[in-house]
DNA sequence: GCCGTTTTCGGCCCGACTGTTTTCAGTCG
């Protein structure tokens, strides 16, 4: 069991606490508990009742749940919390801007006992009638629902990547004789993922058998030359049956998506029977597509003009910007980023960018706590050289689009990476206004995650790409590619629009742990989707490079009247 | 439930923002 799970169990115990208006301060013991678990430089898994209960805001009798949770899944109070308490009101308390206050209200007040209920009362206005809640409480809360029933049976990549691989690994052990391939959107690596598809030549009355035999899958239909299934996530598979003649030909048929097939049929019909997808390529007069591009865009009329672009690889990442330390929210030290970038992923730099002042909930820096870091960095470029630190930040972007420090102070960074952190709901012409007020600050470097957005959980605040991507063009500011695998955040799609317009691209982990790290991957494969080549990608540029740029930015600010 | 002693009890307690109130409660990052 991971950390993220076990803090998970305490955060939904807190709740249930407050729900039932269990001791405030115990209510506020297991939300803290859930935190620090959370921020465990350590997998809990491996720690003994001692170790866990020597570390802040863990005692004894939480260490002793958290043992409970790995070796039974789950602790008594929690078991009783939630065998009292309908599935539906748990529901409830996973969907945002709904709190335990609130819910209790729904559900004592209101009588309502499961998320379809509710949304029908927001339906019918009744939600309004309640103590405290008024047009736009429901109003958010209508939104909240519908987002989160648009997310029902969808994954984040990154998650169905983790639960997906080992069938591939068990298919390839148990027929090996044939040839299997992921296709589908999970090949085409996009963000979102609402089935694994498998092309496999392994036959098909061999295929329900192996599927039957397991325990965590559960067989959903069978077709003629495919079958569906289920596991214990929900998360649907799709196994399309093929044979070695024809499967080069049957994976890039599954691979692109309806508009890239058919684009592909328009200039002629592919033909069955190639050894590779290469080859069929070929045949229709154009060079390989790699499959993230293959979305219908624009990817055929680059190909017949041969100007595909080279896409970006892991390899070609030279360091990496906006990253956590324990300065600030982060679980591992300065030093500990460091030796990681430099030893196990062999980077030439690391960009820090630990929260600003206003981020108080984070521990954001001070200016005397700043200093404290900048000196510590001035020591490990000293012994890691020619490794290199970058003194950075990530300064909130404050209500009215300024950042978070004086001139003075934001002068001292090698780069500042800007971003909104708090009063997401705007209206488009607000948040709009906001970023490009900030990136015409002449100390922003880089535009942090554009929308906000959670994948799967929140929508981001709604913005004008265009207006907003013309102005990072205008004030040479590079737009960051959040690679957190919840975030992907400038979205692929306007990843063009951005290149288009000259502006450099950043893949940035926003890693508040070594491990975080390895999340530029994440990042890599929608880099592709967008069509990103290494040389337009900011932390693609070698150490002495990326230093050239950030000083003749600075140049550029001392030239300002 | 955790912590730190004035050391085994008694105090603990983000702050900004929003929407609901009419002075504050709930939620979030």
């Amino acid at each position: 069991m991971e950390n993220k799970a076990i803090a998970k169990a305490f955060k939904l115990c807190s709740q249930l606490m407050e729900l039932y208006n269990q001791n405030p301060f115990r209510t506020k013991a297991m939300a803290s508990a859930s935190f620090k678990i959370d921020k465990l430089p350590f997998p809990a898994v491996d720690a003994s009742l001692e170790q866990l209960a020597e570390r802040p805001g863990i005692g004894k009798s939480t260490a002793e749940k958290i043992h409970s949770l790995i070796s039974t899944g789950s602790f008594k109070e929690l078991d009783e919390l939630v065998a009292k308490t309908p599935i539906g009101v748990l529901e409830m308390l996973s969907i945002k801007g709904l709190g335990p206050k609130k819910v209790q209200i729904v559900w004592n007040d209101l009588g309502i006992e499961t998320v379809g209920e509710l949304l029908y009362a927001c339906n019918e206005n009744r939600l309004v009638e309640a103590k405290g809640f008024g047009l736009k409480t429901q109003e958010e809360i209508r939104k909240a629902i519908e987002f989160a029933n648009a997310a029902q049976g969808l994954f984040l990549y990154a998650k169905a990547e983790k639960i997906a691989a080992p069938l591939l690994v068990a298919l390839e052990e148990n027929f090996k004789d044939d040839k299997h391939s992921f296709t589908g959107e999970f090949r085409r690596k996009c963000e979102i993922i609402s089935a694994i598809d498998i092309l496999t030549t392994a036959p098909q009355a061999a295929l329900i058998k192996f599927i039957e035999a397991n325990e965590h899958y559960t067989l959903l239909e069978t077709y003629d030359t495919s079958l569906q299934f289920s596991d214990s996530f929900s998360l649907k598979y799709q196994l399309l049956c093929s044979n070695h003649a024809n499967f080069a030909y049957d994976l890039l048929v599954h691979t692109g998506s309806d508009a890239h097939i058919q684009q592909l049929q328009a200039l002629q019909q592919p033909i069955p029977g190639a050894e590779t997808e290469e080859a069929i390529y070929h045949k229709l007069g154009l060079p390989y597509i790699a499959p993230e591009l293959r979305e219908g865009l624009q990817e055929i009329s680059w190909a017949k003009e041969n100007r595909l672009p080279v896409l970006i690889k892991f390899t070609d990442l030279k360091g990496t910007l906006h990253n956590h330390t324990t300065y600030s929210d982060g679980v591992h030290t300065l030093a500990q980023m460091a030796a990681y970038c430099k030893d196990e992923l062999r980077l030439e730099y690391l960009g820090i960018c630990d929260h600003s002042k206003t981020a108080v909930y984070a521990n954001g820096l001070s200016a005397e706590r700043l200093k404290e870091q900048w000196a510590e960095i001035d020591a490990l470029n000293q012994q890691l050289a020619p490794f290199k630190i970058f003194k950075g930040i990530e300064s909130d972007i404050l209500a009215d689009g300024s950042l978070d420090y004086p001139d003075e102070i934001l002068a001292q960074f090698d780069f500042v990476v800007a971003s909104i952190h708090s009063n997401l709901r705007m209206d488009q012409e607000k948040a709009t206004q906001r970023l490009i007020r900030a990136i015409e600050n002449p100390y922003t470097t880089i535009l942090g995650h554009p929308t906000g957005r959670l994948l799967l959980s929140r929508a981001g605040y709604p913005v004008d790409f265009k207006r907003v991507i013309d102005a990072c063009a205008a004030n040479s500011v590079v737009i960051e590619i959040n690679a957190n695998p919840l975030r992907l955040d400038l979205d692929w799609r306007w990843q063009q629009y951005a290149l288009e317009k000259g502006v450099l691209l950043s893949i940035n982990p926003d890693a508040h742990r070594t491990e975080g790290l390895m999340d530029m991957q994440y990042g890599i494969h929608v880099a592709r989707k967008g069509g990103l080549s290494a040389e337009c990608c900011l932390n693609a540029f070698s150490a002495e490079n990326i230093a050239l740029f950030f000083q003749k930015r600075k140049l550029k600010l001392k030239q300002l009247p």
